[in-house]
RNA sequence: CGAGGUGUGGCUCAGCUUGGUAGAGCGCUGCGUUCGGGACGCAGAGGUCGCAAGUUCGAAUCUUGUCACCUCGACCA
């Protein structure tokens, strides 16, 4: 652990200093992780894992209610498998870490710890999908996943993650297509309405596609100090896996055909976007639905008869109504509660002493400002509206810091003038469609393009770049 | 592999140039006073100075070797 804080701190590099000092001490001060001996990975402690836990519930309520099943693929994929696609292994074939020995005896084969699972899921479609009656197939593992980064950050890249991916087989492109976007939604609406966070939806350019992928969708978020993050993917694979596999089918026409893929996944690295989309000065902000703690009561002059029982009689109460609540009846100072609770981004804070139980009320402080007392009548409801508010507050500002930091551009100049006095941030530009002007906007600005946003806006009818005619509008960022 | 850097209580580091009883701050434990915005006093626990060899009466410090980690050169949820 000792010498790991110390990495963290090192490992963030393409950040600000001062911002990578920021982040990092959010990290560690509100307990979210701490570094296993294994380089690069991490270990997530109770208070960082209930928050991906609560992720966790919400999204796979989404994910069953649009007709998914949960499975479970093995953690091993045996080199031949990795190596049918042949997009998809050079894509991941840099970053796999292979096992090459069972005991003491070397494999035959080497086995690659899964960076991915669509292979698996390929050699599984190929054994059930035989009618067109066999089809779709819905599926979606909870699991870690592997690669092997030459670079980390705390949750924004780690060697061995977390994530969920979704997997499915349609019998036609249009369902398949349909699928794709239909889940990209389902981040969305997780993202903005539990997340507080606001995303833009888009399409990668070809250069950077998943590998194996006809087009890959993204939602990308922007972080506090301007750069850009993907928060969520969701790809379609055409029949180009199914051909690589020999996945097929007998339609109702009774001909052999190629049944159609998606994939589709979300990350530990939610957490890193919450951190910088939400955190502040005083530490992390936690959007109220994901928030292992949501109310924290905090007792003022807690030796003084009936404070403590007061207390928990209102942990109870809130408890009862559905509420994560904790009560901390320790022997801290109070200032030293409010701070420690501020630094793990509790949404809502209870103040309860002497003076407010004679009166019937307590204060409540909400993490994104202001306190007030409050009648101890139908507390729950008050609180549950608080909470609700600490939401709204928390999409407004990030969606506010957005919209300040987006910059339409018709020129790298504009582009250049735009980062460096306003500072980082969205450019909306048009583009020709040419991999060449991309490279070179990169090149020549360090903004990447990050999506073709689903909704389009005419900047202007010539590409950013080279002038020639333009086919879309681009969103371009730095990203992490 | 090429270049640079670091290794000393749980954490952040000082000490090394010029060898002489292993230090500070934070954290931790106990007692007391406090405690409506990170309180204070007193007492205390905790380190084979990465590892090994060498020089020396004597090594955290000098020499050699070795190991681990980090940064910069290629990618990425």
């Amino acid at each position: 652990m000792a010498k790991n804080e110390k990495k963290m701190v090192d490992a963030i590099t393409s950040m600000d200093e001062d911002f990578a000092q920021w982040y990092t001490d959010i990290v560690k001060k509100a307990e979210l992780i701490a570094y296993t001996s294994v380089k690069g990975c991490m270990v997530i402690r109770p208070y960082g894992y209930a928050i991906w836990e609560n992720i966790q519930k919400i999204l796979d309520g989404m994910f069953k209610e649009t007709g998914h099943e949960n499975v479970n693929m093995p953690m091993f994929i045996p080199e031949s498998l990795l190596q049918k696609e042949k997009d998809h292994v050079e894509g991941f074939a840099p970053e796999v870490a292979w096992v090459t020995h069972g005991g003491n005896n070397k494999l035959e084969e080497r086995l690659c710890v899964r960076p991915t699972s669509e292979t698996l899921f390929c050699d599984h479609y190929a054994d059930i999908v035989h009618s067109y009656r066999d089809l779709p197939k819905l599926y979606n593992q909870w699991v870690s996943v592997v690669r092997w980064e030459k670079t980390t950050r705390p949750f924004l890249r780690s060697r061995e993650f977390l994530w969920q991916e979704g997997h499915t087989i349609h019998a036609t492109a249009e369902e398949a297509i349909e699928e794709t976007e239909k889940m990209l939604n389902v981040y969305t609406t997780f993202c903005e309405k539990y997340l507080a966070m606001p995303v833009v939806q888009g399409k990668k350019t070809e250069s950077d596609k998943f590998a194996g992928a006809v087009s890959t969708y993204a939602i990308e978020a922007l972080m506090h100090d301007g750069k850009a993050l993907q928060a969520g993917t969701s790809h379609y694979f055409g029949d180009g896996f199914a051909k690589a596999f020999d996945i097929q089918y007998t339609d109702k026409d009774n001909t052999l055909k190629y049944p159609h893929q998606t994939s589709w996944g979300v990350t530990t690295r939610l957490i890193g976007a919450i951190i910088m989309t939400h955190g502040d000065d005083s530490g992390l902000v936690l959007p109220p639905a994901v928030a292992p703690i949501q109310v924290v009561i905090v007792p003022a002059a807690m030796h003084k008869e009936g404070v403590l029982e007061k207390a928990s009689e209102i942990y109870q109460e809130l408890k009862n109504a559905g509420i994560r609540v904790k009560l901390d009846d320790t022997d801290r100072s109070p200032g030293w509660k409010f701070a420690e609770y501020e630094m793990k981004g509790v949404p809502v804070r209870l103040e309860i002493g002497p003076r407010d139980i004679a009166a019937n009320q307590c204060v409540i402080a909400l993490r994104t400002g202001g306190k007030e007392s409050v009648s101890l009548e139908n507390l729950a409801e008050t609180v549950n509206a608080k909470l609700s508010e600490v939401r709204d507050a928390l999409y407004q500002s990030a969606l506010e810091n957005r919209n300040k930091r987006t910059y339409s551009c018709t020129t790298i100049d504009e582009i250049n003038q735009a980062l460096t006095e306003k500072g980082d941030g969205f450019i909306e530009a048009m583009w020709c469609g040419e991999e060449a002007c991309e490279d070179e906007v990169k090149a020549q600005t360090g903004a990447g393009s990050r999506c073709i946003p689903l909704v389009q806006k005419q900047i202007s009818d010539k590409c950013v770049c080279c002038g020639k005619p333009a086919k879309c509008m681009v969103l371009w960022g730095k990203a992490y």
